[in-house]
DNA sequence: CAGTGAGCGAGCTTCCGCTTGACTT
């Protein structure tokens, strides 16, 4: 007979909490939430003052039928779900669900997995906390309204499958409108000027740079000549102690972004890896917004720096989460025993493990000091001054173990080093001068973890959902992440040495980037939809707004139901509204102008597979009326700003390039890009060529290097069994076997393999169904 | 990841936050 049941979120907790209760207690786990509004319904009852429909998911039934079997044996059960909105809820849905007496169950909370911080909880239960409870209530119902009610109007106005939310429609809307910046942006320039001096000992060398910008070429001219004959003296050296104060450690964005810069993960991939981490016992749990640490992880970091540091190097730090909607309901992400250095597990596993670990430690070391060094250089007869600014690491603390990164790149030439030895008054002969001109640098595109810390500013999207919502986003094909080339520009030189003044232009590559978040037409489409009916949902204090209700509701001094009124009486009109405005033609589209061959309009829209351009109108009542013409915009063109001329190319395609051997060349463009079908084979198009231009002798060539390396494609197969085939793909050799493909390890050769060797090869990989189950999953997407 | 290569008319799509698991109707 089980005495006592103790639920909680997750089963790694579970485990751990087991093992300090001892064996009158029995620890499970709720696997998160275990009762939703249904998937595929509103489930909202507007009738009934908003009254939300909840059900059991599918695959959560089992799971409850096993809680509810242990509930009913046990004589108390404690609700041990986080200390939070949703975890409140958690253990209220189970209270009903579980059908849960309030004389038998106690809701108890610890901040930290210790066998005192739990022992202390068991000894101080509450009941369910309803207002917070409540609060979680009217944010699911708000999200379901807005998501609910805004979707179904881009399937009529946009796009079929689209989707709009609170939070994903403000990810959208940050970078379609860093794009729209971009775009606008016109760089203004100035000339840097850095002067190199000699020194009196004739030999060692001061460089400074101007105080300073000159904003043109003329002005540099002007003051180059008047420094010809000007004399140089050090008229001020100023030393400054500078202290620098190591970064809290890491919540579940602040982790996602150094990962990022530092090891080049994706969001979701830190997040996969430290899910990993936590399941093995390593890490505290992952998905955080505290900076708090636990006295005892404060304690072992002490006695890790004491040890391998010295006291010196120790300073005790409590951070404070400050972000907007912090929740605390878990602690900062840090090692589960600091004292363990290396671990078990992936290359990945071990880099993202130690960065965590030096993170927390770093975290209670002391201040970094620099000594700064300013050295300023008068120019007789002038007020300009050239200044030198030196630093020097007079003690390195924290430095020692840790240094956070930054995204911007032009902080990285900005390190200053040392600077010789000088005197005041030392008088200086000049070696040259060099203006160089500056440009203001257009504001940077997103990456994933850059737009997760906008988003966590704004207090919009939770730990738990930042990955998820990219993925969305991406998923809806709002945003792309990719590559951009950078355009060549020329900047002026303008040099001063030996006396003379020289000219001189350069060029330098601006503006490429790589792994950037990028609008596509359907998110600029959508934003620019949704900003203009539903400006208040896509403002960024929206969800702020709507927190501070949550609270009130929390506190108890607001009705849930009264909240979501006071929104839905003003948002559904909106909704209504909108609908019913029978727009002639879909959001977004344009009309370019007339084809000349057919006199008829031509216009550019998202089309059902994203955007297209039509030529004629559509005429679905009529069915003997000629139908419009399609073609799919090419990669690179958007519908904000194809030209007529483009637009009408797009219809040449598909297009006969000529003959070769006998049988017709065909260039068009398909779902994966332009390519030539020639003999029944398809060649994919490079992107240095288009369809639209490219000449006979292109294409042979091309089909020709296809065949090429289709022959090389080919390694091997085996007389017995017909299905299977051993391939060079572009990563190398792999067997092909019904439809799937498998690794060949580097340590075979492919040729050599048997027949049981491939089959051998298959079964492993079938043993551990990773790969191909994320291909389905991915196709499902 | 390893290949693919339409056509815009008959059914369905969608939210945000908690948490991991994986063939059964």
């Amino acid at each position: 007979m089980q005495k006592n049941l103790v639920i909680v979120e997750s089963p790694a907790k579970a485990k751990t909490i087991e093992k300090f209760l001892g064996k009158d207690y029995k620890v499970m786990s709720s696997y998160g939430h275990i009762r939703d509004l249904k998937t595929k319904e509103f489930s909202i009852d507007l009738e009934h003052n908003y009254t939300p429909q909840y059900v059991i998911p599918a695959d959560k039934r089992k799971l409850v039928t096993e809680l509810r079997s242990e509930a009913r044996k046990a004589d108390q059960v404690w609700l041990a779900s986080d200390e939070d909105r949703e975890g409140e809820a958690i253990s209220w849905h189970l209270a009903e669900v579980l059908d849960l007496k309030p004389e038998n169950t106690r809701r108890i909370v610890f901040h930290e997995i210790t066998k005192n911080a739990i022992l202390h909880a068991i000894e101080t239960p509450r009941g369910i906390n309803i207002n917070l409870v409540n609060a979680q209530q009217a944010r699911r119902v708000l999200d379901r309204i807005v998501g609910f009610e805004l979707s179904p109007i881009l399937w009529r106005k946009v796009k079929p499958a689209l989707s709009a939310g609170r939070v994903q429609s403000v990810a959208v809307r940050l970078i379609v409108e860093r794009e729209r910046e971009i775009n606008e942006f016109v760089s203004e320039s100035a000339y840097r000027v850095v002067a190199s001096f000699l020194l009196p000992d004739g030999t060692t060398v001061l460089k400074a740079e101007l105080n300073r910008r000159l904003k043109d070429k003329e002005e540099v001219m002007d003051f180059l000549k008047s420094c010809e004959s000007a004399s140089f003296t050090i008229d001020d050296i100023t030393k400054k102690p500078v202290r620098k104060s190591p970064a809290p450690p890491f919540t579940t964005s602040t982790l996602q972004q150094e990962a990022a810069r530092k090891l080049g993960y994706s969001v979701s991939q830190t997040m996969m890896v430290a899910q990993r981490l936590y399941e093995s016992g390593l890490i505290t749990y992952m998905r955080t917004d505290s900076v708090n640490l636990s006295d005892l992880a404060l304690g072992t970091a002490h006695e890790a720096i004491l040890s391998t540091y010295g006291e010196r190097y120790y300073k005790f730090r409590r951070y404070h989460t400050k972000s907007k909607g912090a929740q605390e309901a878990h602690e900062a992400i840090r090692p589960t025993y600091i004292s363990n250095v290396e671990i078990n597990g992936s290359a990945q596993e071990k880099k993202l493990y130690e960065l965590i670990r030096k993170r927390t430690i770093a975290c209670q070391m002391a201040d970094a000091e620099l000594e700064r060094t300013t050295i300023s250089v008068g120019i007789g007869g002038k007020k300009e001054k050239f200044v030198a600014v030196g630093e020097v690491l007079s003690f390195d603390g924290f430095l020692q173990v840790y240094r956070e990164s930054t995204d911007d790149e032009s902080e990285k030439e900005q390190e200053n080093g040392l600077l010789p030895a000088v005197s005041l008054h030392d008088s200086l002969r000049l070696e040259d001068i060099v203006a160089t001109e500056r440009f203001t640098q257009r504001p940077p595109r997103y990456t994933e973890a850059s737009l997760v810390r906008r988003l966590e500013e704004l207090g919009i999207g939770r730990p738990s959902t930042y990955a998820p919502t990219i993925q969305t986003i991406l998923n809806r094909e709002y945003v792309v992440k990719g590559d951009k080339e950078g355009v060549e520009r020329p900047y002026g030189v303008i040099t001063l040495s030996g006396g003379k003044i020289k000219e001189a232009r350069k060029k330098e590559i601006v503006g490429s980037d790589r792994n950037k978040l990028m609008p596509t037409d359907i998110g600029t489409v959508v934003n620019d939809f949704l900003m203009e009916y539903f400006p208040g949902v896509l403002d960024y204090n929206f969800t702020a707004s709507v927190e501070k209700e949550f609270d009130a509701i929390a506190e108890g001094e607001m009705v849930w139901t009264d909240a979501i009124d006071k929104f839905y009486k003003i948002f559904h009109p909106i909704v209504e509204e909108t609908a019913a405005v029978r727009t002639e033609h879909k959001v977004g589209e344009r009309e370019l102008g007339i084809d000349p061959k057919s006199g008829k309009p031509v216009f550019v829209k998202i089309g059902r597979y994203g955007p297209v351009a039509q030529i004629g109108q559509a005429h679905p009542e009529d069915k003997t009326a000629e139908k419009p013409q399609f073609a799919t915009l090419m990669k690179g063109q958007s519908i904000e700003t194809i030209t007529l001329e483009e637009a009408l190319r797009l219809f040449d395609l598909p297009r006969v390039i000529g003959e070769y051997e006998g049988k017709e060349m065909v260039a068009a463009v398909g779902r994966f890009g332009p390519f030539i079908r020639h003999d029944g084979k398809f060649v994919s198009i490079p992107k240095d060529l288009s369809p639209l231009t490219i000449t006979v002798d292109e294409a042979i060539e091309l089909i020709e290097a296809k065949k090429r390396k289709d022959e090389q494609r080919f390694i091997k197969k085996f007389d017995e069994e017909p299905d299977l085939e051993i391939l060079n793909g572009r990563f190398g050799p792999y067997i092909a076997y019904k439809k799937k493909n498998y690794k060949i390890p580097k340590t075979v050769k492919p040729e050599a393999l048997t027949l049981e060797d491939c089959r051998k090869l298959i079964a492993e990989a079938d043993e551990k169904p990773s790969t191909a189950k994320r291909r389905t999953v991915r196709k499902k997407a």
